[in-house]
DNA sequence: CTTGACCCTGACGCGACGTCAGGCTGTGCA
DNA sequence: TGCACAGCCTGACGTCGCGTCAGGGTCAAG
């Protein structure tokens, strides 16, 4: 094959293959007699171990390396072990963007510490103390909001009534001993859900099944639902989570 | 915050937010009488949001018009959109490299067009077929063969052997009439399991299951089973999911 | 035998920093 | 009070992985 086939093929510009040949990472097996590269078999099959560890971000100095050392089956499995790291990294980025966006439907402000949590190998305590008492305060908080917000104020109002009524609905139901599991609280939390997609962000019950978990997991927003009446976190959970089921199936 | 906090709780260099400053995408909101850079509280939050839109691919510049142009629902919302879709693609690539495994452990070979599918946007079918004749022929798989083991022939033929007699085993229950998620053939299914973890990679029971599920939605895998007995494929399949379901459970 | 698509080799440019160099600042402690 | 030493500053040059011409040969179709 041409240097144009495999580039198409492989989805990358001539121009890389010349730079892959340029630094000895993946020279052609042949030439033609007019100096045409020409790349057999093989060749395709490292350039395929190429592609997968630079996109796993591994410089092309160390993926020449790696090939020139290892036998195929190393590879394989090497390959599978950071895939599989870089799946659980996004799925903790997924989530971590999921309880932004629910804190910020909540009211709920997030310490910077939350924030990075996924960037920069986790840091002492020490810091940690000193930073929450810095930045946690509801005056930078206050001033993000007004910052962040698009809303009218009136709109502001409204939306936060409406979180506050179904909140209270779900107390009341608590109070008056309706099972979380209930059709009476799966309504509430399908409430709840519409409410938020409709005011904040697209939340389909998949994602309000992981809020769910999220509202007695994660200690700030079990205590937004425990100030307002005690259980309501595991409460407002269970039904959230038995509404997603219910949808499911 | 001092730039060399800023950098250790995000996990970057101080190089980098001078970089960030110099082109304008992220300067921090004041400076001491002395010159040094002070970051606040909003600071951090685009910092923040500039880091998940780098680790997705944005260049910076793009990350700058993305941050001056759309209001923070409108950042969450696209992040996660970007992160779901990536979370897909890594998916598909673990899926590829456990495919790629399987088909070396059973002696399949994969055309050029399969392993790079996962690259490069689709090609068009009239070069499928081309590609197909040159490169799928026999001599380049054997050579390839050759190449790619690091197994001493003697291995090679003991391990040959080992998966025929499992194979073997499976037809036969298959044409006895036992059930495929009965005890025995899960057993059988078992000691595949351990086989391909002895002989080639780590298979755990969740990535076995995988591979069953292609035995029969993979042309080239089912084919393989039925050429030993029809309705193998599928039979097998069974079996290796019941298994994989009994380990979990 | 020409036209147009494809190939070649330099060579320069660029984005996103890394890495000094040379000098100022802030603080713990002797 | 002085000073050692960590931390900050601003250039300025280097690096990696290509993109993008420029200038010129190659090959299949018509």
């Amino acid at each position: 094959m041409n240097v144009g086939e495999v580039a198409a093929l492989a989805g990358i510009t001539v121009r890389t293959l010349h730079h892959y040949d340029r630094i000895g990472l993946l020279s052609p097996s042949g030439r033609t007699a007019s100096g045409y590269r020409r790349y057999s078999a093989p060749d395709l099959d490292r350039l395929h171990q190429v592609l997968v560890y630079r996109e796993l971000g591994f410089p092309l100095e160390e993926v020449a390396a790696l090939l020139d050392a290892d036998d195929p089956a190393e590879h394989l499995r090497r390959q599978h072990r950071l895939l599989r790291d870089r799946l659980e990294r996004t799925q903790a980025m997924v989530a971590a963007v999921e309880k932004e966006m629910e804190a910020r439907a909540m009211g709920i402000s997030l310490t910077p510490e939350e924030r990075f949590e996924l960037f920069g190998d986790w840091l002492p305590e020490e810091y940690e103390a000193e930073a929450e008492q810095r930045w946690g305060d509801t005056e930078a908080w206050e001033q993000s909001q007004r910052r962040t917000r698009s809303y009218s104020k009136d709109d502001w109002v409204r939306i936060k009534a409406e979180g506050e009524d179904v909140e209270r609905r779900f107390a009341e139901a608590l109070r008056a001993g309706v099972p979380a599991d209930s059709a009476a609280a799966m309504d509430l939390a399908e409430e709840h859900r519409q409410q938020i997609s409709r005011n904040f962000y697209d939340c389909g019950p998949e994602m309000h099944a992981g809020l769910g978990r999220m509202y007695v997991e994660d200690e700030r927003f079990a205590a937004h639902y425990e100030q307002i009446a005690p259980g309501l976190a595991r409460y407002v959970s269970t039904a959230v989570q038995a509404n997603a089921a219910r949808q499911a199936g």
